[in-house]
DNA sequence: TCTTTTGTATAACATATGTTATTATTCTAC
DNA sequence: GTAGAATAATAACATATGTTATACAAAAGA
């Protein structure tokens, strides 16, 4: 009837997450990628419409690859809090370029921080509702300062400008953990 | 002896700085830059050896421009600390183009975000240290916890993850420092 | 084996970009 | 006024990109 499929859409995306993650979203190009996936520009064409509708399937995988990372982080601590910002701030500084696409672009098709830090599963609000449940005063205000303060170091990992080892952070995160309680 | 000059170095890098800000550093290209300056491309490398030389410039002139806008920065507040964190998350939302360049990319030519908050003048870190003088126990410590929070603010509302109004946001900023204190 | 169908590669088109060559313009000293 | 020189515009070259048209290849039923 007809000829075989060499190149399969799994193997079109995968070619794209690994570019995006050694060079940005802005490489991710056509011939770049059909290159990376050992094969011509067509094939991308046959499952995608437009570059950008890769990019969107990147955001997609993106997410959902965080959300596996901060599922699969060893927490450290009987803190939420603390778990999720070492496990963000590790995050931005070992996939900069993953960090950067998904929350610190403009365009991340409608998808709030929030959204992305929830995920489909909602793992980090769990954990994080049932911690500021047993916090003393306002939950929601605790959650967005201690949030500020992580998304505050996780950015500056990505420039250089946050040199702190694994366990100053931690202490760093319990210090303004215990401070803003 | 030879044609006077009609098209200026200032005019470039005046052009280029507005381009800069409406559309971001990829979008300065020398087509739309000339464009900008109502001129054809010679003008620009004229001056400029390359378009990189552009962005060199630009990032020094962005520099000096955050300084002035924090000179300029109406003080709300006696605490230095505060002021300097409505002054920045206010500058992010207004010029969110500008930061991005400047307290966002990798390749800053080799300032360190501190670098470029201190400047030439040296303003900002002269104001914070006899803050952080009269701070009771580590002032390094407190000047960390504080930058980072500022900067995770400024960040998020880059993205349109922050939205609070100049009045929540002093508060929030004098809340976190007396907690840090 | 031939034809049909579908997947893939090659090549092309259109546009965008940095940069440079060529041409045209305009100034001033003579 | 003319020649020389600096300035600017136009056009070109080389490359990169998204996307599409065309050609080639392979599989399977007739």
């Amino acid at each position: 009837m007809a000829r075989k499929e060499t190149i399969t859409k799994d193997m079109i995306i995968q070619a794209a997450f690994a570019l995006l993650q050694e060079e940005g979203i802005e490489q991710v190009t056509a011939r770049k990628l059909a290159a990376k996936a050992n094969c011509s520009t067509q094939p991308i064409f046959r499952f995608y419409k437009s570059m950008d509708e890769v990019a969107e399937e990147l955001a997609e995988k993106t997410c959902e690859f965080f959300q596996d990372y901060y599922d699969h982080f060893q927490r450290q601590t009987v803190t939420p809090f603390v778990n999720l910002g070492q496990a963000y701030i590790k995050f931005a500084g070992e996939h900069k370029e993953l960090f950067r696409f998904i929350f610190l672009s403009p365009e991340r098709s409608g998808r709030s921080m929030y959204d992305i830090l929830n995920g489909s599963k909602g793992n980090v609000s769990k954990e994080i509702q049932s911690a500021a449940a047993q916090g003393s005063r306002n939950a929601g205000d605790l959650f967005t300062k201690m949030w500020i303060f992580i998304h505050g170091a996780a950015c500056m990992s990505l420039t250089g400008d946050y040199d702190l080892s694994d366990s100053e952070t931690m202490q760093l995160l319990r210090d303004s953990y215990h401070s803003f309680k």
